[in-house]
DNA sequence: AAACTCTACACCTCAGACAAGTTGGGGTTC
DNA sequence: GAACCCCAACTTGTCTGAGGTGTAGAGTTT
């Protein structure tokens, strides 16, 4: 176990390996860790390096340490980061969750959105409609219009879920084109500029409608 | 300005001092500090000491060092956690993120809910029914049973974003129920059986439309 | 102009020394 | 015996100097 793979920095190493032992229940909730004199003979590093790596978990709020006292573990696991989340489930749960954040949002759109929303709306669409766009801009341009939409929803939680989402989704994205480009384009674009005007007619059902039809294409293609 | 009151680590102190820089935008994100030697004698702390301050905000993942290239700023800001952001903004909005993932999660679940799903489902059914629960319990009770629905779903993104709601949806509805305790116990209950058998009927519609329903009645409730 | 080599400089690691703070035991006093 | 004080041992905090390793750009060559 922990087969101390040499891969990059030693203190990254030793951090890994402290919380390796932490998350095994070494040491629980609030207990101190040995010296930093006896842990760095014990995993092999220099006592300067051990500090470094216990500076690195302090940072993430795993580990605290008092003079005169101790080191303390005040945290068992770091609050997952929603990138990390991201990375490790399929990207269909993704496209899912994108599903209902996007549908949704697009019929409170239908309600909320202002003139500015839609001139907003209205001038990503533009941008997608050029044709010129090398693949990764085109993916760019898209996820730009749909961000629009969630901002008309005028929902800051369904906007920071929808940002989360982003960079996961705009690398499967990306990867999906190149082995299968759109075929239909025109109606890919079609799609799009139906959905804004569902929004501009304030139609909500239509709006969500569209979303989650469009959206439901994106999920079997990336599947 | 800094006026570097002493108070606690060295390494600390100058963590807050090159944040703070970082944060005036002395040095904009991408960009690469000076080099450890100069930084140290510039803020007037040992090489060692200014290491550990660089490791503390690595840590927190504002900074990133490369060895032979430099140290460089890749974040601004703190990532801000989700419980802050949740704290920050109403309550309806979090609500409105609610029905979006957990309308779609049951339509979902209808889909894929296996017996043991359903299982569990009615158990936090009856566990909900008992009336004689204090005011927090039945609030915890009520969650659990939301949250084997969003479960059933299969779909561990849904499940995540549930989670993170709930400290804060928790709370809100306590102080909800002080105010305005439920006046037809025996509806409520009743919404709650007829989403799980939707999802027992594997009925799509019927469940999101069930749990569209409830959820708006509480959107209503609390704004 | 392109490819290669090499050097200066960056971060990385270690060891040792001393400073500053905490803790607990032993002695003293009441 | 109990409360108090003092100090020694141990902890983390800081600094310095020395080498190691990796990068990037200048200079050279082709």
């Amino acid at each position: 176990m922990t087969p101390a793979v040499q891969h990059g920095r030693l203190a990254a190493q030793a951090a890994e390996v402290l919380l390796g032992r932490i998350r095994a229940g070494e040491w629980p909730l609030g207990h101190k860790l040995p010296g930093e004199t006896t842990l760095a003979l014990e995993i092999g590093v220099g006592r300067s390096t051990l500090r470094e790596a216990i500076r690195e978990l302090a940072g993430q709020g795993v580990l605290e340490s008092r003079q005169g006292s101790g080191v303390f573990v005040i945290s068992t696991d770091i609050a997952e980061d929603w990138d990390v989340v991201l990375r490790r489930v399929s990207i269909a749960s993704v496209i899912e969750a994108r599903v209902a954040i996007e549908a949704e949002a697009a019929a409170l759109a239908a309600h909320r959105r202002t003139p500015s929303d839609l001139r907003a709306m209205r001038r990503a669409l533009a941008r997608r409609s050029g044709t010129e766009h090398p693949l990764e801009e085109f993916v760019d341009v898209d996820m730009a219009l749909h961000r629009e939409v969630v901002a008309a929803s005028h929902n800051e939680v369904l906007l920071e879920l929808f940002d989360g989402f982003v960079p996961r989704v705009r690398v499967a994205m990306i990867e999906m084109l190149k082995l299968r480009p759109i075929h239909d384009y025109d109606a890919d674009q079609a799609a799009h500029v139906a959905l804004v005007e569902a929004i501009a007619e304030r139609n909500p059902a239509a709006a969500a409608e569209c979303s989650r039809a469009h959206l439901t294409g994106v999920h079997r293609a990336l599947s």
